[in-house]
DNA sequence: CAAGGTGAAACTGCATGCAATTGGAGCGCT
DNA sequence: AGCGCTCCAATTGCATGCAGTTTCACCTTG
């Protein structure tokens, strides 16, 4: 069980791919927050290539839900509800939890010193800007999935846990990431154990803790704008467009 | 928790989506065989659009690990490893058993008639063709799915769903669908009786039941065709790029 | 007859162009 | 000012065109 091949349908260097992985990285590190705009226009400018590509890119980002697409409109980064947040984590963690529980006792000792030196990485960036902490924890989190060497659960943890990021830049208040490090240490040293119980409930607890850290309150009012309040009231409506709202401040 | 707004991000009525939903359909049916070949021309002729869109469509089932893509090569239906298929199953047992926790004792009546008539609808194909069997048995995995309006839910188990019906096709024996029937009507029971770690411990069962009767063996010979047999070996050889095979019958 | 080379057809990667839709600034009316 | 209307720039939805790559039938050669 050494090494599987290892890509196959994903991310090959099409432009698209690096696209996504681009915007994919300036969602997470929150340089585009959620809702801001993505006109595939600029995209491709930026990128240089043609729209088209653009599009494509977007797509996919769709698909994974990082971006939000409707007809005939702006391309929007996802604001993803508090429930569909505390969703993705519920998900999250039984994912995590079969990883740790397919690596229990199985990594190497190479396995193991490159995730200590990722922690490692991550204590030594605590000084610097949140997101780069946010993104290494969350890298974290993928290298892991990665040692299992299965590519659906690889893509599964990936995509939730960059959701997961995208809903911290939603509901998070300023973080202490500090226990998140020492958590992953000890989830390191439990599975270098090989006690499968025990990593598996460290993780647990982990991903609950980030999430009930992060995920305050059911935010009953405090929702982003009116267009969120009012979202669910619109379903009556003939389509999903909105009355027609008074001018109202909104985000940029 | 009456209904949360449905759709958002996903499957509108674009023209890419409707291809997406006949091809999604096309493979689980079996229509379309795992190595089946998916030109873009030939898609957008048949569909009545354009390249661009057949091929816009490609990349989200390429996403959705339908569909492999590969550069300057013809798309074609996914042929997963049997590793893969059974990576996809653990998957899938862990984020099912999600899914009837969150739904366990919480079903209304009408939830229950819907799916007490869908199981029916199951019985009633159990004469016909294997194809629709399969397709009504994964459907109603994901008609659970539905009833706990998570769409991150939806989404994951739909797609691990057609990913795991994929792999029925590839390696499974002809099997009897009987059994599997009789074990979505307890999962209802036990759902409508509110018993969580039963109904957990059933879908856990029903999933890993059918995933060995499904994955027979490790194949270790009978792999679909040669390509695949030598598949592992190419990996020394530059790219991917197979040495260069004397010509051998080929499904096609 | 098998092995290898060759050219045309098939196909993909990508950009560009055109029609249709949206959104918002500006304007007039109350 | 506040409200509604109109019209134009911005933007998307989609088809088509061109260049580069792959595939495959056919032909040549040993």
């Amino acid at each position: 069980m050494a090494a599987r091949p290892t890509s196959k349908t994903s991310e090959s260097s099409d432009k698209v791919s690096v696209i996504c992985r681009a915007l994919r990285r300036a969602i997470i590190e929150q340089a585009l927050e959620p809702g801001a705009k993505l006109p595939e226009d600029s995209l491709g400018e930026r990128f240089g290539v043609s729209r088209t590509i653009a599009r494509h890119a977007l797509g996919q980002l769709a698909a994974e839900g990082l971006v939000e697409l409707r007809r005939n409109r702006i391309a929007v980064v996802a604001t993803p509800s508090w429930q569909e947040a505390r969703d993705a984590f519920d998900i999250r963690i039984e994912l995590e939890r079969l990883v740790v529980r397919q690596l229990a006792g199985k990594l190497t000792k190479a396995q193991i010193a490159e995730l200590n030196s990722h922690v490692d990485a991550e204590d030594g960036a605590r000084g610097g800007a949140d997101a780069v902490s946010i993104r290494l924890a969350t890298e974290f989190h993928i290298l892991l999935a990665q040692m299992t060497n299965s590519p659906i659960l690889v893509r599964y943890v990936s995509e939730v846990a960059y959701r997961c990021c995208l809903t911290l830049s939603l509901y998070s208040r300023p973080h202490s990431t500090e226990c998140a490090i020492n958590e992953h240490r000890a989830i390191i040293s439990a599975l270098a154990k090989g006690d499968e119980r025990k990593v598996m409930e460290l993780m647990h607890h982990h991903l609950d803790s980030v999430a009930n850290r992060a995920l305050v309150a059911p935010t009953p009012q405090r929702g982003r704008d009116l267009l969120d309040i009012l979202a669910p009231y619109a379903d009556d409506v003939a389509s999903d467009r909105v009355v027609k709202l008074p001018k109202v401040a909104r985000r940029g």
